[in-house]
DNA sequence: CTTGCTAACGATAATGATTATTATTAAATA
DNA sequence: TATTTAATAATAATCATTATCGTTAGCAAG
């Protein structure tokens, strides 16, 4: 387990050896994914940067969560309806608890997956990969209103 | 269980029960939803129905699919860059194995998903209502190319 | 420290799945 | 069969995301 500001090195160090360049504006963005326990929309994470880089497009934050996501170090959550959020703190396969009243994204704590997995694997003759697994609800906040 | 010609009356007469017109379009729509097992797309039913009724629009395609989906008869798969799929066969929520080069989606068989789901509601306070697991991998057939 | 190369930037147009609009058609009921 | 009005076909609008393109600036070499 690395300390934020170790995975921040740690990711601008990939980013050079892929030969990209380190502007301000991507150093921002990644601290933002790598502080956020809220899994930001792309649109979340513009308001964000827009506060210390006022000029900053919203194309650059796209074009940056594209490339986030390509090296490994951001997860995409899709949605039907809704824009995607991000989750750059576990940027590997996990479960999500969704709010579907205020939108909340919780990490809820899951056993079993694997054995899941691999049950799934074996049954099916796929070579399993990756997968996704959302639950939704309302929160306890939601609850109680 | 039902069989497709029961499952088709059923749910021809809950549309009738909220008072909504049975058109051929829709019947016809409805019945590639009920005898198709390869989780067809919108565009996908679009075309099929095209085949009986030329003059069908896509748009009646899509307000069929939420129509559907809001009585509880068909179950979205959404997609990151993909257009959703649907399943009209088992609506209700289940796991998918969703191989990433042909895009085929099969059902695999799953057990300890329900224990899975009442340890996540138990421990995080939510009321889960609904989930949705996706597996991501190579078919037998793509693995062999 | 300056220069040159070119990746990345900001601004904005394009895309594409889905939704909304509207005039017309045709189920359902009497 | 006529009346009512929901559903249809055609198509415009929406909106998140992607592509384009002229300009800016990171960074490696001198």
């Amino acid at each position: 387990m690395l300390s934020p500001q170790q995975r921040l090195d740690d990711i601008i160090g990939k980013l050079r050896q892929r030969a990209c360049r380190i502007t301000p504006q991507r150093v921002a963005i990644l601290k933002i994914f790598l502080s956020s326990d809220e899994h930001p929309s792309v649109e979340r994470v513009y308001e964000q940067v827009r506060a210390d880089f006022p000029t900053t497009s919203l194309a650059t934050v796209y074009k940056t969560v594209a490339l986030l996501k390509e090296i490994g170090e951001i997860l995409e959550i899709n949605f039907a309806d809704d824009r995607n959020r991000y989750d750059g703190l576990k940027p590997y396969p996990h479960p999500h608890l969704i709010c579907t009243r205020c939108k909340r994204i919780i990490d809820p704590e899951v056993t079993l997956l694997e054995q899941l997995k691999s049950e799934v694997a074996q049954s099916s003759g796929y070579l399993v990969l990756s997968h996704q697994l959302e639950f939704f609800g309302i929160c306890p906040t939601c609850q109680q209103k």
